[in-house]
DNA sequence: TTGTATGCAAAGCGTTTGCAGTGAT
DNA sequence: ATCACTGCAAACGCTTTGCATACAA
């Protein structure tokens, strides 16, 4: 049975705070502040265990490591800034790209990212 | 100056021969048929220096190893089977992307990446 | 009281680096 | 004869795991 620990609870808070994706380290830096002497090795766990229970979702993108946010979004793609190297959420989605994948292969998922400048950075 | 050595020949012979982009330790297995005792370290370094030199190009894709493929093809993208996991060029993209991007945020570059069978495995 | 969750430290994994020896020029 | 390149092993950064303790139930 999975219990209610102030830890995974500040975990959790902390990644539903934030306006973007956080990396472990960034989680552990907010989850901190509300519990002092929480380790990074707690905060993999719970990543772990809420992503696998379906309250948190990992966005993976090319040659970064793995970052963290509250599933239930709807299907998205992902903004990184080329100068802060922060991301964020892109709402918007190209549609059906089957019809880039050549002949004999059979598309079902597709990732996106754009890199660019943000709007804090321009 | 750089120097033309058995390793590097092999390395990048190695890349050339393949019909996909390869890691790392592919890389090895492939290079050490020509030249048994190749180490690993020689492997990386010379990817970085052959990238560097514009010979080959890095292949990054969410929450994986960096691969390597010949550079100086077009501008394409890469498909990914779920099944084998090998890495696949796609010689198409969808164009255009900014007018996804949120206002404000200006749009340089993007990657995608398609998932689905690959001719093998379907 | 029970057993999951935690903190710490050690171990893993892929990649990088230091160093002494090798070999291309 | 130089000095870039190599192989090995150690070091790295991030993530995972083992273990004894802490604490939610």
């Amino acid at each position: 049975m999975e219990r209610n620990t102030r830890q995974r609870a500040s975990i959790r808070d902390a990644i539903a705070a934030a306006s973007r994706p956080l990396l472990p380290q960034e989680i552990l830096d907010a989850a901190q502040s509300n519990v002092p002497g929480l380790g990074i090795a707690t905060v993999y766990r719970n990543l772990k265990s809420l992503t696998e229970d379906g309250t948190l979702k990992e966005v993976k993108l090319p040659g970064e490591n793995a970052r963290y946010e509250i599933a239930g979004h709807a299907h998205h793609h992902h903004f990184q800034c080329l100068q802060c190297q922060k991301v964020f959420d892109v709402h918007a989605c190209p549609g059906d790209l089957s019809r880039l994948a050549p002949e004999g292969f059979t598309v079902k998922e597709h990732e996106l990212t754009l890199y660019g400048d943000c709007k804090d950075c321009r």
